[in-house]
DNA sequence: ACCTGAACACCGTTCAAGT
DNA sequence: ACCTGAACACCGTTCAAGT
């Protein structure tokens, strides 16, 4: 439906060359030439089907939206966002080189609504109030994305160690060096991940049911806000 | 020190020149060629002083880290953390084309350690226990990087009204139908920012100071405990 | 010691030509 | 209606040659 005369599977099977190309060799390698050999074709023949190497992108963008499961409505909301979180998280474990671009363009896409709609849905019905809704979702989104490509596109990933001290060989680090021991141990990133998803969690019941165990600035009727140490 | 002979500072030069172009331009306009042009020289003749292309780019994220201003120690933990993530907001609005970079590439250089170094030290004297500050700042700086990497990139941009309504015409979208009200606001993205710093201060409270439900008035009747290292 | 110019193997995209 | 082949204006990078 989007472009291309006669038959419209013929994008789906161009865009699933590019992503094949993108798992294996990277986003590098995705190149109109490539994509149309691997079609077995010429890369002009492409160009009815996806108007420009960036429309091809944006395709490929399309295609892991739609990989994302969206979780059944009548469980309850924090299953509901955990499934979608850890939807997102194996979603960049298979195209670590395409989800990058998920963060780049606006979300506005149908494939991408979708999605935000089914965390409204999930934050309504943990009691977020309506006008504070599509913040929380940026937030969630945010976080989980983050979260999600910064594991798989080697953020968090920890330098090699003899090299690590070469580059830092002058710098002071104190926290760094106070926590030595414990910045050894290589981290669970699929433990971490869950734990976020308990923050967040934490969070939002947080924003739906507030005057709770530690109230923001806003309705801190105390007077005595975090940023003000009293002398 | 990092390549060339000479010189170090034309290195420097050369990466003043890149953040040029792509704060003008995009990262697409920055070219060896260009950037060359830009210093007054052949595109060969930045090799001595950057290894490969994807060097130029690693030495644009580390200009982007190093403009990072990082607070004094002295001051409260949460104020420090908000800081950092004021001058990360304002660095991506300065330079929204290479921010994305940031979230790609592993944060083990000096500069980007450096910060690190920083929300590592405010955690610490936020009370988080030595074996969560690592995980912790993971949650922090991915949150923090993602917002203001998706505000400056433009993935909360809104669509055009028109043609969001061609786009999704068949979808059903049960909350955003129930939303449509409170979704026409354009939202403030620095006051969003600031709540978003206030949702994770609380976050870090509770992290810091768990097991404490329903706690918040009885047995701290300054509300302040958590906030006040010192207590 | 530093820079240039030509060259190589690529890009995305246009356009006329084929069937 | 769909695809091809040649061509254009670019890329990053190598290498011999200049001064």
């Amino acid at each position: 439906m989007r472009a291309g005369p006669a038959e419209p599977d013929r994008r789906q099977l161009i865009l699933d060359a590019a992503l094949a190309i993108a798992d294996e060799r990277g986003l590098g390698a995705v190149t109109m030439r490539a994509v149309a050999a691997r079609v077995g074709v010429t890369a002009m023949a492409l160009y009815p089907y996806v108007r420009s190497k960036e429309d091809l992108l944006d395709g490929l963008v399309g295609r892991l939206l739609t990989e994302l499961s969206l979780p059944d409505p009548a469980k309850p909301w924090p299953d509901r966002l955990r499934e979608i979180g850890r939807s997102a998280r194996q979603t960049a474990r298979r195209h670590p080189a395409v989800m990058p671009l998920l963060f780049a363009r606006p979300a506005v896409t149908p494939d991408a609504v979708r999605v935000v709609d089914a965390i409204y849905l999930a934050l309504l019905d943990a009691g977020v109030p309506d006008e504070e809704v599509a913040r929380v979702e940026r937030l969630v989104s945010t976080l989980v994305l983050g979260y999600a490509i910064s594991e798989s596109s080697g953020r968090f990933a920890a330098g090699d160690p003899r090299e690590q001290r070469a580059l830092l060989g002058g710098v002071d680090l104190p926290a760094h060096r106070r926590l030595a021991a414990k910045l050894e141990a290589a981290p669970s990133w699929e433990a971490e991940f869950e734990t976020a998803l308990d923050d967040l969690e934490r969070l939002i019941e947080n924003i739906a049911d507030p005057g709770r165990p530690g109230a923001t600035a806003a309705d801190d009727t105390t007077g005595c806000a975090a940023r003000d140490p009293r002398g």
